[in-house]
DNA sequence: ACCTTTGCATAGATAATAACTATACGATTA
DNA sequence: TAATCGTATAGTTATTATCTATGCAAAGGT
């Protein structure tokens, strides 16, 4: 039994005539009798009467035509809900993202989306926290993955996952030793943090409960930079855990826990209230959790997430 | 689109592994790959997310499957129903009819009947009405096709017909010369009537308003010997419409309409109450209303019903 | 009674496609 | 780096849907 089979008997039970059935469906009549026939055969019973002139619908020819027209139906809104569904899925996705996330996620997530919904064209921006805050309420983009949460009544946040922060140590520091660390462990004085603007800065601070009195001698724009000071000039930083894997091997063992309490970041898709793409959300949001490891999606975490 | 290639899709759902879903099919992966795939173009959508193992349904995907599943299910259900109906129309059917019905009847439908329902194996006898209310009783028969109203309270009637009375009336009788006859014109003295058991006969009466004094020289077995009595005896009879299709042309010159009243005998099926294959009812009422004239399944003519 | 028309089925050829085997390729893992 | 797993691709074969041409039966007209 097909779909075309189906059609087939339907154009003939609308029209009652071979000839006319076929040119319905666009073939020629010998076709679609032998289809008609060969379904008849299959399903071992007569659906038309050619006896009569018209032919007419056998008793259970009858039953037959109307549960393939739901058959029909049915396959006709499959095409359907497709359509509807993809016209979300096209068009233009501006989308934002904070410097400390980008580095890992980006690579993966365009090859991925790119893959699944090459429809949408991407335009994807890197920026910090306050100035996507901005640029989403002026509409100039439509979504980004950052940090939260913001507290913004006209942002809505979809978390995404949990981030652990790892400290990682100069071996020339004495608490290179010690294979766990906690906030105290870890005074101002030799941490080296990102440039203002970062968000990543401000929840460090938080986390060792300190604020910084004067800036420091150097302060990085990237977690690349900062984890290549500690390589030369010593000290500490604290970088995010997706950010491990872009460590070499031997930078990979100047890694520590941080425990008492563990730190972690929890980062989501923000998009303004009225942003009424959903699939596109869902879309986003689906590709990303696929690209980051399955534990850090477990929403336990949340609970030891540092605020901005 | 075809319902294989949903299948396919599904059987990939389960398993999440193109080989397992291919086994499952009893077919090869490169096979299974191809289906997929050319659906995917058709619907222009990936269902499946490959770059990950196990492989995942994408966003649309799951809308997709959800909607494959349900025209998978209606297909399935269109086998189920014919199955159980075709269950109702095997076996046999024993169907009786009463000899004024079966000679133009009977060849007709047993042609048409098993075309249609070859499964069905006929037994077909012809008895009178009486005989046939008894053995409908004891369900030595299943079915009846015979002239009504019975008026009994075990048997259902399923009314088919109307078929009007003509009378057939010899050359050298006065009543040759008129175009219309009515009751009172035929005299039951020259009236060739059918032997005893037969509700014809008794409708003739009903319908001169007269009962036979006592039997007449010679009563006929069937209708047909009827007419020969006419042709080379004189005097006249009264048939039943479908029997003037058996005359010879020459024979047809010798029918006269019967009018005020016009009259007619009810011909319908009828069953026991606990007669369960109503398939097997409509199959039969279906395939004879298709053999006799458009104009006798006109109920109004009910009106002109003469009782037995 | 004969011919024509109408309408579906059948036969044989052809084109489309679903299926196969063998193999390449990409990603993990040892 | 080789081995393994899992899917895609290439090339071939088998199947089948479709075509054109024709047969055949029934109904209608002359």
């Amino acid at each position: 039994m097909t779909l075309q089979q189906l059609e087939y008997v339907l154009a003939l039970e609308k029209t009652r005539h071979f000839v006319r059935a076929a040119e319905l469906c666009g073939v020629t009549q010998p076709t679609l009798s032998a289809m008609v026939q060969k379904l008849e055969e299959e399903l071992d019973c007569k659906i038309f009467d050619r006896s009569r002139q018209p032919i007419e619908v056998t008793e259970i020819g009858t039953q037959i035509i109307s549960q393939a027209q739901v058959i029909i139906y049915q396959a006709n809104q499959l095409k359907e809900s497709i359509k509807s569904t993809k016209e979300e899925l096209t068009g233009t996705l501006h989308l934002a993202v904070i410097p400390t996330i980008a580095p890992y996620l980006l690579p993966r997530f365009i090859a991925s989306f790119k893959k699944l919904y090459p429809e949408l064209s991407l335009k994807i921006s890197e920026m910090h926290t306050d100035t996507i805050i901005e640029k989403l309420r002026i509409a100039e983009i439509d979504m980004a993955i950052l940090s939260t949460p913001l507290d913004d009544p006209k942002i809505l946040e979809v978390p995404l996952y949990y981030e652990k922060f790892a400290a990682y140590i100069s071996p020339t520091e004495p608490i290179y030793k010690r294979t766990e660390l906690s906030a105290t462990d870890m005074p101002l004085d030799k941490l080296w943090v990102l440039e203002e603007g970062h968000c990543l800065r401000n929840q460090v601070f938080n986390f060792c409960h300190e604020k910084p009195l004067q800036s420091s001698t150097y302060e990085a724009g990237s977690i690349d930079t900062l984890v290549k000071i500690v390589d030369l000039n010593g000290g500490y930083t604290v970088i995010p855990e997706l950010h491990i894997e872009l460590l070499s091997e031997s930078q990979k063992l100047n890694l520590r826990s941080i425990v008492n309490p563990e730190a972690t970041r929890e980062i989501s898709i923000v998009i303004r209230h009225d942003f009424v793409r959903e699939g596109v959300i869902n879309a986003v949001a689906e590709c990303i959790k696929q690209i980051i490891p399955a534990h850090m999606l477990d929403t336990r975490l949340k609970k030891f997430a540092i605020r901005l």
